[in-house]
DNA sequence: CCGTCATATGTACAATTGTACATATTCGAG
DNA sequence: CTCGAATATGTACAATTGTACATATGACGG
């Protein structure tokens, strides 16, 4: 009984609270930027003292590391679910469009961090990792259901348009989105 | 002879200290980003002192808005040379598979640059206002060669394809870069 | 040649930062 | 219940930051 104890009840007073601190630190880098997000931003956001920062993390890099690593894998993970499920070509498109025109990839709150996350991952190779596994894992989605090239096209298509949606003052009707895919597929 | 005199040496010591000093800090955002560029590092990248920053702008954000400013301002003149000498549909396809594939878009500094861009601007109205005037101007440029939704497609494939060259470990062959822009443009 | 004012510099300072660390609190084994 | 160790906290500090400002320097009209 004791082993289902601490199984379930592990050690630690609040075991969920790193987890928490990378949610508000992806909010803090949202709204203040990577250049705004400092230890006792994301403290005061979360209600927890200072000291809790340095304890959970070994540094403020370790916290960006570990906030877009949460980032990418959750947005990797939606991209994953969305193409596995469709079956046929013609649900493969439709579920591209609807990566677009959806919350995960098109919300702005995920773009914007998607940006600060690239300059991040320009210069720190341990969040180039993370990119680099991003990407990997989308292409290789995308690949299921497209050859070589369009998935490449697909991939940049993503990317410009979910950009343009976030901050264009008018957003890409989904018509327009559907059409892209289209041209892009079809005539493969 | 004095009037000419002044009109060719103006009464500053260093008449292109500003420019230069706004190339500069463009040099460090592209090295340390937005969060690791100070007066100090630009002034001593420079070579000027200290106080040369406060004197020449007004704070650190005036700084950093004139620098992306220029970036802009010079990317949509490269942008727009290159569609105006195009003359017919094809002469356009292959400009716009040169500016993707080119320097002045397309290269690691440059697109760099424009994360940390698009990260300021979603977050300070000033330089907001750089980006919807870059975006106005290439769209308005892609205007004048192809229809509305072609150009909409393909200012997000540029976008999309320039970020994938400036980050993947293999850029985009010109080849697949040509041939996505033929996809979207043939089929309107 | 000289005075005056824009241009340029060096220094100082208050504010903010990341982080170390001594202390407190809580948990679970025995 | 007790005790040791993991978990959590509050505080303090050195380093770095943006910026103000008193001073210096140079150009140019007179």
């Amino acid at each position: 009984m004791s082993a289902a104890r601490k199984a379930s009840r592990p050690r630690r007073h609040d075991p969920e609270r790193r987890d928490r601190l990378i949610d508000v630190a992806l909010d803090v880098i949202a709204e203040h930027g990577v250049a705004g997000t400092t230890h006792r931003k994301v403290a005061a956001a979360a209600d927890v003292p200072l000291g809790s920062m340095t304890y959970h993390f070994a540094g403020i890099e370790d916290l960006l590391t570990a906030a877009f690593t949460k980032l990418a894998t959750t947005a990797a993970d939606g991209f994953e679910d969305a193409l596995r499920t469709a079956d046929g070509t013609e649900a493969a498109r439709e579920a591209v469009v609807g990566l677009i025109t959806g919350e995960l990839l098109g919300s702005r709150r995920n773009v914007l961090l998607t940006y600060e996350l690239y300059a991040l991952a320009a210069r720190n190779p341990d969040v180039r990792r993370v990119t680099d596994a991003w990407m990997a894992r989308s292409r290789t989605a995308l690949e299921h259901h497209f050859d070589p090239p369009t998935t490449i096209m697909l991939d940049a298509l993503i990317e410009g348009l979910s950009i343009h949606r976030a901050l264009a003052l008018d957003p890409t009707p989904n018509a327009v989105v559907r059409d892209a895919v289209r041209r892009i597929v079809t005539s493969s």
